[in-house]
DNA sequence: ATAATACTCGAACATGCGTTCTGCGTCAAG
DNA sequence: CTTGACGCAGAACGCATGTTCGAGTATTAT
């Protein structure tokens, strides 16, 4: 018996290493028997014990009376991985799709995951993600086959220097750029610094259907 | 009464959902009661049914006699997330590191979180990231900020049509090209077809370092 | 020395929860 | 019509699992 009372003790740090390393392995918490198994505790009144310890620290979420009911309280309770459906494709020369009114239920064969510790923390709802198609946003940066993870957003929350997905209606195109508003109308300037922006005058429709806060890309044997 | 028997019926797809919705919001699985509660099915013994159904069909499986003992079968028991070590960074004019020779052990601060389902789902060691630091590799789609997962591979894995990061020594460069062994010696093609390729000649030393798996791009406010 | 606190154990208890059995209605094939 | 497979309900059963209690042993403070 050495330390005493303060910061994570030995069987602390072993349960919580195995809590995790269960949920990983099994998909699902293990019993109250299960980690006084695996920590050396032969008494599941002191596992209890030590849980309540790892409650009190916040280290751990417990629902009582229910069985398996504990949970590692740093990940988040909705799963490190968030589920962000696929909304469609993003082609040059049609509008963008955008997600259905309802924007909680999708089919999970359309939807990427990505993990929370890529995203802003905050309104996490409101994400879609388009696939590109073709090779028209090339001066963004986005080739074909990419997929874009979007914001829903409007033209009044679009800041200067945000790069949004537009759609011009008059000219049946749609873009991704850097936003700038200007006085005369807007300034939509590609990525790429040598190619030249779209200037949208006052009159021409200009529809913000989102700003791309992520773009992933993956390489498979790309033959050229 | 409509469907016998053939593929998913309408209760299997519900208990699916729920499977997969209660996981991601609770932690756990949940009991047979819970997923006869929201299925809108009355008896315990009904819900068995289907999760029987459901396991011969291979879309979930069962721990028998133990609580909450189901999860779904496509998600890898692994956990769904893969920690990959960020080596360092990758820049124009400098070699590329390479993770140290203990290639299973890093800290958490230093990596990043990447769906499974991004990933070919074989051998998911062997990889590590880099983050792209100036805008050397702009033809390749890669930008400044960037990440780019990348896969320890040496020359003779690498097939034509690879994106590959190579360090030229006697140019002191580094960069990433789709790769072609030639008669005499290599093509390194970039991604922006209207540049032109290198050539390097079967004398001069090339080392190649990685394969270019997946490329991630946050976009936060870029003013430009 | 005595008391208080932290930690441990084992066992009993109460319920959570999977399993199983009986029975009922429907529908298609013989 | 009978038979059997299928879909369903409800209840009983029993093991799995969280909770609680009484008690014992250190370690530290008074």
């Amino acid at each position: 018996m050495v330390r005493k009372s303060k910061g994570l003790g030995d069987r602390h740090k072993k349960i919580l290493a195995f809590l995790k390393a269960y949920q990983e392995r099994e998909g699902y918490p293990p019993t109250i028997r299960e980690i006084g198994e695996e920590t050396d505790i032969s008494s599941t009144s002191v596992v209890n014990y030590y849980l309540d310890q790892l409650e009190k620290m916040g280290k751990i979420e417990r629902q009582r009376k229910i069985s398996r009911g504990v949970r590692l309280a740093n990940v988040s309770p909705l799963g490190e991985m968030l589920k962000i459906p696929v909304a469609g494709r993003i082609v040059a020369g049609e509008p963008i799709p955008v997600p259905s009114s309802d924007f909680s239920y999708f089919d999970a064969e359309t939807s990427v995951d990505i993990a929370r510790s890529f995203l802003p923390s905050d309104k996490n709802d409101e994400l879609f993600a388009l696939e590109v198609e073709g090779e028209s946003m090339i001066d963004a940066m986005v080739n074909d086959g990419d997929i874009v993870i979007m914001k829903s957003t409007g033209a009044e929350q679009t800041k200067n220097g945000d790069m949004v997905a537009v759609w011009l209606p008059e000219r049946d195109e749609t873009t991704l750029k850097y936003f700038f508003k200007e006085k005369e109308g807007y300034r939509l300037q590609p990525a790429n610094p040598t190619m030249e922006p779209i200037i949208v005058g006052k009159e021409e429709s200009l529809e913000i259907k989102g700003k791309v806060v992520m773009v992933i890309r993956q390489v498979q044997k790309t033959v050229i």
